[in-house]
DNA sequence: ATCCTCCCCTAC
DNA sequence: TAAGGTAGGGGAGGAT
């Protein structure tokens, strides 16, 4: 909070390096009741704090001063804040290149501000972190070597790489993956039907990543260790924005904590060590932890590469295993068999890697995960029956699986904190706050209600690959940006393998800032813009995931969305509506449905499927599901019969369509002449989005959450089409800058049903009428069609078929 | 009641 | 300096 009020009404930006560093001028401005920018922003700023002024900025600085912002030395802020008086900022203009203060900087910082590239019309230093070698645009090798680098990346695909974890467990054991799953379904039904009581272990390593490197290395132990790209030692260490991944328990007395970035880290914990990843030993030591857990049951759910549920039910430990709890000197008589098992499983991880693990002991999954954060450090923890609300009972409802920042949030508005207070809100209540299925959820989870299976492999819906960081091109590089792209498409297709996929979605970034972000190579406030189609080639009538095919897909969805190579920030490509060959249906469609199908691969190729919960349309015999995949079969065909007429069209495919063409929102995207010429409902709309937008951009810094926005339907007059706000929200992770999505949809609504034959006939016929409807509104709706770059190109094709006349007058008009 | 699209949320 | 991914579940608002 301010102490003073010297810098009221005055908003600094900090511009490079300087003397105090940025840190420094920050919370003097903000304790003198002033505004800091982390961003320039033009609106906003009224002082342009900035050391020097090397030509290369020269120009970008004129501008300003032209625009009214004042250019100051830091001592500006210094004496401002002494005086405790804004000192007029004549005293403080800044000097071109001052050749003595140059040297002067280089004195106390050795490594002074990279020399700008300079390629940005406004000339700021829009590639300042550029020469670092390791940007998308420097580094020929950058997609394979991110990927490799990422610590996220390498946890996100775990449990793809868990199939053939567990080929090589059932190798080990003499047996296969399907022969594994058949006996876990077996001893799955046998407890049921004796009606045994469940028990579930959640087993969690400790501070993985960091244990590792103590297990390595244990001179390690007993010192305050945190894993990161970066390094405490480093001269800079204090400023650095490398993200922590694992901190040991010494080091999390101290705050520390999976996210952080180092540089807050060694600010509250100054003898912090960091480590540096390992992750072949994070896989190794992954793989020994789940051959331990295939010891006591085949009923094995990986949920992490250091986490895992053990269905436990009705497993009476062997002999060894008794006594390695006997030698832990517990009395063994005293203890139930899935606490002894427990002991088992971590006395061997231990004795095997080095390395604790904890374990939760519960009725049921939510129970045991929740025990766990009661075991760890290197402990174990049973919920006894009926236990388990109390054991919640005063903790915050974020310790709740599936409570995040988010639903903490609300409900903090709500006044409830604890879980205490959270059982005390009514069900209905939940459910008109959450929604019908999460509000029952949160209800379930805070008396420990959960039924859900421990399930040994599921068959993926989706996969994507997705780059956020050190995306950096130069304005002529688009060429380079194509590249980076069939890249990443040559990456997911590694990772679909013997799948094909029906759905692509492709995601791009663009920085909203004219400046480099705080965190290096990252990708700063952004827009984020999605454009997704179908993987149908034209004349085949069917999916093709070919490099080729899908290469080509992203590149034109990437043209679509028409961002400059110099404001990418991030690339995204995700496929879905997945299907493999020995299954008759998409994995979506199968899980909709209620069909496991994650029983056996086999079964399902026989269409010999039997698992069914709680849906009537559930499927209990083999006949039923024939019926099923008619259905299924049937709807798609028809879908594909009019997709393959129509490619480049909607992107919805089932007859009797919704259509929604997505344009971006940008404030300086809007053609003022377009705006002005809509009709005012609409006009309003607009204009209230991208003013919404503006606020949420400038709102960074602190942890700020905006609500989600219910949608606003806006329905044109006369026309078929609506304009659509979409939902949108902010929040700020945790010292992260979080971008938003800003799309806005127009949604093309047809009249009730149409055969696909007369798909195009009837889009035709519907896009005509809205032309008419708002062709009194001058050319300015031309222009925004325009925008709509899907409807043009889609008439263009049109315009060499049969209904040329009828595009040709739209177009024409 | 169910499906679709886009988006948000959660967990590691 | 630094590697801010990945996948699933589900809600809103719409159509059928
Ligand atoms: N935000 C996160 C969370 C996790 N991880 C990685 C590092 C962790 O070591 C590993 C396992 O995640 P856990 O949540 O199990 O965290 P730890 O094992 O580190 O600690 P704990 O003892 O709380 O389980 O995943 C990460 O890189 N970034
Ligand atoms: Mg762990
Ligand atoms: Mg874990």
């Amino acid at each position: 909070f301010p102490q003073s009020t010297t810098f009221e009404g005055v908003g600094v930006h900090v511009d490079g390096r300087t003397v105090p560093p940025r840190e420094e001028i920050r919370a003097m401005v903000l304790a003198g009741g002033g505004r800091y920018y982390n961003y320039f922003e033009r609106s906003r700023v009224t002082h342009f704090v900035v050391e020097n002024i090397p030509g290369a900025k020269l120009q970008f600085i004129r501008a300003l001063e032209n625009a009214g912002i004042h250019v100051v030395r830091p001592s500006w802020v210094t004496e401002s804040e002494k005086q405790r008086k804004l000192r007029p900022v004549e005293g403080f203009r800044v000097d071109r290149v001052l050749d003595t203060k140059q040297k002067k900087l280089d004195v106390i910082a050795p490594k002074s501000v990279p020399v700008a590239t300079n390629n940005s019309s406004l000339g700021v230093n829009r590639n300042i972190s550029t020469n670092s070698g390791l940007s998308s645009r420097e580094n020929p090798n950058f997609v394979r070597e991110y990927f490799q680098q990422s610590r996220l990346s390498f946890i996100g695909t775990f449990k793809a790489r868990f199939e053939s974890i567990l080929a090589r467990i059932a190798e080990n054991k003499g047996t296969s993956v399907s022969a594994m799953m058949s006996t876990a379904e077996q001893r799955r039904r046998f407890c049921e039907e004796h009606k045994l009581q469940r028990w579930i272990l959640h087993v969690d390593m400790d501070c993985m990543f960091a244990s590792v490197a103590v297990a390595k290395n244990p001179s390690l132990s007993g010192k305050p260790i945190a894993v990161c790209h970066g390094t405490s030692s480093a001269p800079n260490a204090a400023r650095s924005r490398s993200e922590i991944s694992s901190a040991n328990y010494i080091a999390r007395e101290a705050g520390i904590k999976a996210g952080m970035l180092l540089g807050t880290a060694i600010e509250r914990c100054p003898s912090l060590v960091t480590v540096q990843y390992d992750f072949s030993a994070y896989e190794a030591l992954g793989k020994a932890m789940f051959h331990i857990f295939f010891e006591i049951t085949p009923l094995v759910e990986a949920v992490s590469v250091d986490e895992a549920f053990l269905d436990v039910t009705g497993i009476v430990p062997s002999d060894d295993m008794v006594k390695v709890a006997h030698n832990e000197q517990w009395d063994v008589t005293q203890l139930s068999h899935q606490e002894i098992l427990a002991f088992y499983v971590r006395h061997k991880i231990l004795l095997q890697t080095k390395c604790p693990a904890s374990t939760g002991i519960g009725q049921n999954k939510l129970m045991a995960k929740v025990a766990t954060r009661r075991a760890k450090p290197n402990g174990q923890f049973m919920v006894q029956p009926g236990e388990f609300s109390r054991i919640v009972s005063e903790l915050s409802v974020s310790e709740l699986p599936g409570i995040g920042w988010s639903t903490r949030e609300k409900l903090t508005a709500l006044n409830v904190l604890t879980c205490d207070q959270l059982r005390a809100v009514q069900l209905t209540k939940l459910r008109e706050e959450f929604g019908a299925v999460l509000g029952t959820r949160i209800f379930d989870v805070c008396r420990g209600r959960d039924d859900s299976a421990v399930e040994l492999l599921r068959i993926r819906q989706s996969v994507g690959v997705e780059i956020n960081w050190g995306v950096r091109f130069l304005a002529n590089e688009e060429d380079k940006v194509e590249n980076m792209i069939r890249e990443m498409v040559e990456v997911v297709l590694e990772r679909l393998g013997e799948g094909s996929a029906s759905k692509i979605t492709f995601t791009e970034l663009r920085s909203k800032t004219k400046s480099e972000p705080y965190k290096f190579l990252g990708h700063g406030i952004c827009d984020v813009i999605s454009r997704s189609g179908r993987t149908l080639v034209k004349g085949a009538g069917q999916v093709s995931c070919d490099f080729d095919v899908l290469a080509q897909a992203c590149i034109e969805l990437h043209r679509s969305i028409k961002i400059a190579p110099e404001d990418l920030r991030g690339v995204g490509i995700h496929l879905s509506g997945l299907r493999f060959p020995w299954l008759k249906l998409t994995v979506s469609e199968a899980t909709t449905h209620g069909l496991d199908i994650r029983a056996s691969k086999k079964e399902a190729i026989a269409g010999n499927v039997t698992f069914a919960r709680d849906r009537e349309l559930a499927v209990s015999e083999g006949e039923q599901l024939d019926v099923v995949i008619s259905e299924l079969e049937k709807a798609r065909s028809l879908a594909a019969s009019s997709v393959e007429r129509n490619p480049t069209g909607p992107t919805r495919i089932l007859a009797g369509a919704q259509y929604e063409f997505v344009l971006p929102t940008d404030a300086d995207a809007i053609d003022r002449s377009v705006l002005a010429a809509l009709p005012a409902e609409m006009r309003r709309t607009i204009e209230k989005q991208v003013s919404f937008q503006t606020a949420l951009s400038t709102s960074t810094g602190s942890r700020v959450h905006h609500p989600t926005k219910k949608r606003r339907k806006l329905v044109v007059p006369r026309g078929q089409m609506t304009l659509t706000q979409l939902s949108r929200t902010q929040s700020s992770g945790f010292e992260k800058e979080k971008s938003i999505n800003s799309n806005i949809a127009v949604q093309l609504n047809t009249k009730g049903r149409f055969s696909a034959p007369d798909l195009d006939s009837e889009l035709l016929h519907v896009l005509s009428e809205w032309m008419t409807g708002v062709g009194a509104l001058g050319h300015g709706k031309l222009e925004i069609v325009n925008k709509v770059k899907i409807i043009s190109q889609w008439l263009t094709k049109l315009l060499n078929t049969d209904k040329f006349e009828l595009a040709r007058g739209i177009m024409t008009s």
